[in-house]
DNA sequence: TTGTATGCGTTATCAT
DNA sequence: ATGATAACGCATACAA
């Protein structure tokens, strides 16, 4: 049913029936009423064609995202955004790709400067440096450009909606595959790899969630854990590393982070038959995966993180649709055995 | 760059530069060959809009289905061709589902016959029954009517794609988790209900491909299988399964099918120490997982193979894309620790 | 062989 | 307060 044949129906013109659907200029009440129940009656629908022809808007779309180097974890948050660019620049969706240091406050601080001058329609965020980020986004309101947060998220942001993962609860999921592992006891120690003093969140509430799992659980007592944090800035790191997976009895080792890799070279070396449950689907953990060394990995389909916070600007921008303010990722759990059919060539987007 | 500009270009008028696109009328080589040029160098796109609203076709898919009952494993791909129905409608494309009773070759045959008479655009089509499902696409081919498969594949059917699961290696993957349930050694039982007759190749490959887990395996001296095949036909089916489930040192039940949720139920009440992996994420398995009575599920999506398949179609016939031959859906491990985040509602098909 | 005119449904502007 | 009309880019029928 077009605008056209409701006007016929409601013995108006055209315009008057367009000006009772967008809520402009002056139409007479009683029209307004007669059009608005037609319009309803007919559950109409605008022809997305005809609309998208005539507004023949682009917009732009601004993410601001950590840089990476090659097979690390953001290259594919970074992925997702681009083959979401692919997919949706012919209904007029144009993204420009903002890099920041994760460790680097000032280079956040010098893109997001740097995004506020291009003036986006949209601007996907990854706040991964936390403070910083809750402060772009307070400018982000005032100058009244919608955001989506990707990957973690900031409370009562009032963004457009929120695309990742719940961390505390993929710390539980790694917990019981570690447990099954071990076969229900044994030594656990938790490895945390970290390049910066920055407070992490995510690595936070996913070791939270694994200590949790076992404090509720019956194999408590046939279970203990040992803790290790390691700079990657200290020279030693590695040498550090080492002599901590060689703790003697250690049957199982959680890295809460993509980083887990790291572990991995090192207990391949070894030989030593200690179970490894880390995160992630990068290069290198696949490769350790198919290997054995990696147990499980646990992954939040992080391409589409990016690809659903585009989709959800075209939806909201383009489509004028409502959008789920809160999209939390299934944990998938990757072993060897299903590893093929979570290849990122297949890009899985649909 | 719109069909206008590219005339101006040319020194052409548009209508030329229409022939030149879509390879119809009369052109002169050395003006086709200028306009091709200008074409390629200026990587010309035609404006979705605007031939989506010149073309303004809308395409009839024809969904041919299992029939289900409330709660059973096709309400969940049906559902996915629901949603797909509601997001794809305003592009124009409409679907009429048609349903058949998995267990009759005759009602089969009965909706297939009534597909046709529809004559739609496309076809998805659960090939469940085999043989008939074989002639059915014949018949499509012969009337040029393209189909897509989904959740088991016909090889060689010239279909525009299929969208399912690869049922061997999940048996293989459901073999890993009992495998690790039951600590790596113990009596294994595969329990299969069976509702007719047919060979049901996605049982057998799943069946297969659990027993070829051990065959190369490290644990294959600690383990013994047993198989059972239950037939729901036979009314004492119920007494059967019971008795199979009681069969002393059973240490973990494979269930190659959605249909885990009886067994749940019988060890439920007889409280027993037996791990149990099954297929699917229907409601009453939900349950059972949540009550820790399965321990986990192999799920393949299936709400995405309806979705998927129209969504091929709606790229295929509207945006006249290329669309990729086989999907294998992702093998989703679901235990009670990830299992929020598979929840149905949340219709995750982005 | 080439050019021109018309219409798809919506939005927005101008005139009444 | 309402109606008429141009424009978006493309496909197509028809005229030259």
């Amino acid at each position: 049913m077009t605008t056209k044949e409701i006007a016929k129906l409601a013995n108006v013109s055209l315009g008057t029936v367009d000006r009772v659907i967008h809520n402009r200029g002056k139409v007479a009440p009683n029209t307004k009423k007669r059009v608005l129940e037609i319009l309803e009656r007919v559950n109409y629908r605008p022809n997305i064609y005809a609309r998208g022809l005539v507004l023949n808007k682009s917009f732009t779309i601004a993410a601001l995202v950590p840089a990476f180097e090659p097979g690390e974890y953001w290259e594919i948050p970074q992925q997702g955004i681009r083959k979401g660019t692919e997919d949706l620049q012919q209904f007029g969706m144009q993204v420009k790709i903002f890099e920041f240091d994760q460790n680097s406050p000032e280079s956040f601080i010098d893109q997001a400067s740097k995004v506020l001058e291009l003036r986006p329609d949209g601007v996907i965020l990854a706040p991964v440096i936390n403070f910083e980020a809750v402060k772009f986004t307070l400018k982000l309101k005032d100058l009244k450009i919608p955001f989506t947060l990707i990957d973690s998220n900031i409370a009562n942001s009032g963004a457009l909606s929120f695309i990742g993962q719940d961390a505390y609860q993929s710390g539980k999921l790694a917990a019981k595959l570690l447990k099954l592992e071990i076969m229900g006891s044994g030594a656990i120690s938790i490895i945390s790899l970290k390049n910066n003093e920055n407070h992490n969140k995510t690595l936070q509430k996913r070791i939270e969630g694994f200590k949790d799992y076992f404090l509720g659980s019956d194999v408590l007592n046939k279970i203990s854990l040992r803790e290790f944090d390691i700079h990657q800035r200290n020279k030693d790191w590695k040498e550090i590393l080492v002599e901590a997976c060689k703790l003697q009895g250690t049957d199982g080792i959680f890295v809460p982070s993509s980083k887990v890799h790291y572990v991995a070279e090192v207990l391949k070396d070894l030989k030593l038959d200690i179970r490894l449950v880390g995160y992630d689907l990068i290069e290198k953990n696949r490769m350790y995966l198919k290997k054995g060394i990696i147990n499980s990995l646990i992954c939040q389909q992080p391409e589409k993180q990016g690809y659903i916070a585009l989709d959800d600007f075209y939806k909201a921008l383009v489509l004028k649709q409502m959008i789920q303010k809160e999209r939390y990722l299934p944990l998938d759990i990757v072993a060897q055995e299903n590893l093929d059919y979570y290849d990122d060539t297949l890009m899985n987007y649909n």
